[in-house]
DNA sequence: TAGATTGTTAATCGATTAACAATC
DNA sequence: TAGATTGTTAATCGATTAACAATC
């Protein structure tokens, strides 16, 4: 197990430690060298409470008075959320989102790089996309073997996602991104993590309407 | 308040009971009448009991021993979303992710429309995407009023995103979709969602180390 | 030193699950 | 009818918050 990670971290702190370290990061930016529970919690909406028991998951010790100190703090939270490692991963989906993940320079910024772009569709296979070229889903098994690609991202139409998803899961696949409205069902040994743009939009107009005033009108 | 939603539903449910919408409208497709909770259970990996709970929080009743019926659910399901209005939104960033946003087709089978599309480049000023073209910082608040937008999605480097975030919601925006690493904080009549894929990667990679064997091997 | 901030325990709060009477 | 499935109550489980001694 990873250095600075303690046995097993429930899933809803570890989305919060993804925002401590996004913070941490923001303010070593900005020549910050020391952060404490109530600044983290005060930006980021929560109690410092709830920080501070967050951060006791993590192998990494404040100091009275002072806080924690971000260099150490950011560097513990990048080895507990896999941040310091490269991470090596393909897209299934050459539309026009798989394509923006490509384009994408964010991820390599982060030391994540998309090895390869497939798609079913002959019309797309041969593309260039960046530095990529769109490949068929017939070579996608052994491309993933003999590349030791770690993650899938499956950025198809919900009707293709599970087909997709099996596929990766057979080739050897160790994580799955999930970007369909589709539910995956995949081995234990293979997680998978959902982010749908859909889905978050619905949980939006969901708030939206909740703010509207009884009287039905507009604003 | 809308038809077919009692008070206030708890986020946990609210993210649920988007997955449930998917499923029956899939099952739908499929020529499907009838959904039970042992269904919805184990497609989507919860208990039945769950299933129920959850849609308990919603006005519509399933038939003991058929379960419910699929457009009722669905329709009430949709009501409750918002996903039964034809939302009106901007994307303020033109990079890959926001024109990939206002080319995909998703949305619009949805009812959910891109309005315009903004850029502070004045490079990017100008340039077509789509049946848009992308737009000057300058006209955002104008703009937003004149066609009542409902949503703003912020798909701005992290640097900028608070900045992007406080002009929407000056100019008079009703919630946020936040797809940038930047925590938003805004007045509580503006909700925001988070559908962040780097924050999304970093749980996947969290969770694929822990299941690295204590040897520390490759798979 | 005085007092601000940590780490941790215990209490509270909320979400999930189990159980079962009601029902079609 | 018999029995499968609902809606709901109560029990369990987990997550958040409050409180405070320890400490720098």
């Amino acid at each position: 197990m990873p250095y600075g990670m303690k046995s097993k971290i429930p899933p809803s702190v570890v989305k919060r430690l993804t925002k401590y370290m996004a913070h941490v990061q923001q303010r070593q930016n900005e020549g910050v060298e020391w952060v404490s529970s109530v600044e983290l919690a005060e930006t980021l909406g929560l109690t410092s409470s709830t920080v501070r028991q967050d951060l006791s998951h993590v192998d990494f010790f404040g100091v009275s008075r002072r806080g924690y100190e971000a260099e150490g703090l950011r560097r513990v939270l990048a080895g507990v959320l896999g941040a310091d490692k490269a991470w090596r991963m393909v897209v299934v989906g050459a539309g026009h989102l798989g394509q923006a993940l490509v384009l994408h320079d964010e991820f390599s910024r982060r030391g994540m790089k998309i090895y390869g772009i497939f798609d079913k569709d002959p019309k797309k296979v041969g593309m260039k996309v960046g530095k990529l070229v769109v490949r068929s889903m017939d070579g996608l098994p052994a491309f993933v073997g003999q590349n030791e690609v770690d993650i899938g991202i499956v950025a198809v139409p919900a009707e293709a996602a599970h087909r997709v998803a099996d596929l990766l899961i057979a080739s050897g696949i160790r994580g799955l991104l999930n970007l369909s409205l589709t539910h995956i069902v995949a081995p234990r040994h293979v997680p998978v993590v959902d982010s749908r743009i859909i889905a978050s939009l619905l949980q939006l107009t969901h708030a939206i309407q909740q703010h509207v005033p009884a009287s039905g009108g507009k604003r």
